[in-house]
DNA sequence: GACTTATTCGGACGACCGTCCTAATTCGTC
DNA sequence: GACGAATTAGGACGGTCGTCCGAATAAGTC
């Protein structure tokens, strides 16, 4: 006896791994049923396609970011502490991204290669994070140059991860994430020049 | 009547072409012979395996690379110039990568997930641009931080790479590009700061 | 305990994959 | 024009893919 939608579940949890570990198209129905040990035909039951289960990933990656960051939002007080949170990601997260390299980035790009239907919802991710960290520059008070910081961290983020999974070189790893720092701290120390002017 | 080795050359071309716009796995013997125009066994008298075929275009693709830096090498009398001529492959290439990406780093990031034998063999062409670059810096003055800088600027490029094809903005790539070429001139500065004192 | 509904199972289906073979064709050489 | 070698064509092979059934089982309701 299951709760209802449990298996359900884990057919989601099972084609996340899967999904990041070796990709959309290389992962098949039998790996995913073989991960969750239920049989192929239970698994129609559940989704009816391949692009299902996909969109299913994507909307429990969402909600899984959107929750990452609330906590981040209640745990940090300042708008720097949460930057520094999603700065340290690739540290926090090194043994996986140096593996796989990081779930958001590498999914969009392979998406985009065979041109999915649901390209633009995984799109959505990385456009998660970017609004989020957008707010936290406005916070700062970098105003119109919001966006802009936004967008450079984020894509920070996912050159440190793909040299991270191509070197696998921790010190890298840790060079540049206090190079980003200094440069926020320049950002914030920038605003604050601008006030006092 | 072809020259010898033409139709391998065209197969190689057609493949490498493929491969970096729908991915490795996602692209079929089927495919390169409709994109060839010879038929599937005649594919097998010059590779025996896809594999072969994966090895022959990186290696296309090193020498490739290899014959740009040497171009740059000697257009570019200095190595600012130089440092340059790699930063603005972004926007040369700008309408490929927001289509597609990087072509070496959404390969190695395929052939890590599917931990391919050739996974290797196609960090060397990233390792290739890193070393080029440390050259460069090491030309510059930056001494034992080259290396670094070098990492630095190669991560810098992935990353734009990859939220060019995320969210195809060209005003975002020519912004990435402007920042990366003042923070060049800031390291250039530090190293002639360093030879006055 | 009978009956309906929800869930699971195991296998069948057509299509495509990478691989491999053999016969036909073209080419270079004399 | 003949002949051996290089090249090409077309199709067969086992396997796996995503998809889809129909039968068996479990759960819930009265």
């Amino acid at each position: 006896m299951v709760a209802a939608g449990e298996t359900r579940r884990q057919i989601v949890d099972a084609a996340d791994s899967l999904f990041y570990a070796q990709g959309f198209t290389q992962t098949s129905f039998a790996d995913i049923a073989a991960a969750v040990k239920i049989s192929r035909g239970n698994f129609y039951y559940h989704f009816k396609t391949k692009d299902e289960i996909l969109d299913a990933v994507i909307d429990k990656r969402l909600s899984d970011r959107r929750e990452l960051l609330a906590k981040w939002d209640e745990t940090a007080d300042e708008a720097r502490k949460r930057i520094e949170c999603f700065i340290r990601i690739v540290i926090v997260n090194q043994t996986k991204i140096m593996a796989y390299g990081c779930p958001v980035g590498t999914l969009t790009t392979e998406l985009a290669k065979i041109d999915h239907p649901s390209r633009g919802k995984a799109n959505e991710i990385m456009a998660l994070f970017g609004d989020w960290l957008e707010t936290q520059f406005r916070e700062i008070g970098c105003g119109e140059n919001s966006r802009d910081n936004a967008m450079h961290v984020l894509g920070w983020s996912q050159g440190v991860a793909t040299l991270a999974q191509a070197f696998k070189d921790k010190a890298y790893v840790e060079r540049e994430v206090s190079k980003i720092l200094s440069w926020l701290d320049g950002v914030i120390a920038g605003t604050q020049q601008n006030k006092i002017q």
